[in-house]
DNA sequence: TTAATAATGATAATGATTCTCGGATAGATG
DNA sequence: CATCTATCCGAGAATCATTATCATTATTAA
């Protein structure tokens, strides 16, 4: 992976925690305003190789655009139906789901996601 | 909801269970043997008016079409990488999770889904 | 400095899905 | 039965997220 301004300045805004739970279209207008000639084609494609590279994660949500992360660990989302908001929860039994897909039809897991939807505090 | 000849095989289709997991694509090939003439749009707005009356289900993804089930009761997903294959697993948490969401950060969930990722039996 | 390689930005292409349209049809009413 | 109207239909355009292509530019190792 080569050094690129671009992924870099997008590396260095992720890990700010000034976007929160971005998609990609989030991180390309913010983008826009520390480096105004980036194309959206670039901010995909860094997004794509930082998280290839394990530095932020890449998580697709059912039914909406996919969304960015650069928080590492293990955690699942809930996404308030009206306004759009996505909270990370925490819930421990990715291991408990494995072991049984693992023991009833022989799957192998690499990854669970749990993914809550309904309606935020705020929103009720 | 009016009855058409195109809705009432859509839904015969689907609750014969010869489509596993089917996406919309899937579906509008199946009902092209049926009924030569259908349109695609009409496969969606079908799919889409029997799950709104509950007569189906539809089911998003995460990275994927969206898939159409004629299974109504709760359950989750399980997709292999290799060969695209669904599996259906059984995994009574979410009212844990429910309870646990409510607690922590008010949320009030109307529906959790957990999709798993890896590899099925036969293709490892 | 140079040459090889990988990244860039613009834009075209893709895939899934929805929207729009004029024409057809189901089902209620007279 | 005749008619009316809401709903549905099929075709195709439009939309949205994302990826692919391509000529140009930037990075890096020699």
């Amino acid at each position: 992976m080569k050094y690129s301004k671009q992924k870099d300045e997008i590396l260095k805004l992720m890990r700010s925690g000034k976007l929160d739970h971005p998609r990609a279209a989030d991180v390309y207008v913010a983008m826009k305003k520390i480096l105004p000639d980036i194309g959206i084609a670039t901010v995909y494609r860094n997004l794509n190789s930082l998280a290839d590279a394990g530095l932020i994660r890449r998580i697709a949500m059912p039914g909406e655009a996919d969304i960015f992360d650069h928080r590492l660990d293990a955690h699942h989302h809930a996404v308030c139906e009206k306004c759009g908001k996505v909270f990370d929860f925490y819930f421990d039994r990715d291991g408990e789901i494995s072991a049984m897909l693992k023991d009833t039809i022989g799957f192998e897991a690499s990854e669970i996601s749990c993914c809550a939807r309904g309606r935020c505090a705020a929103c009720r």
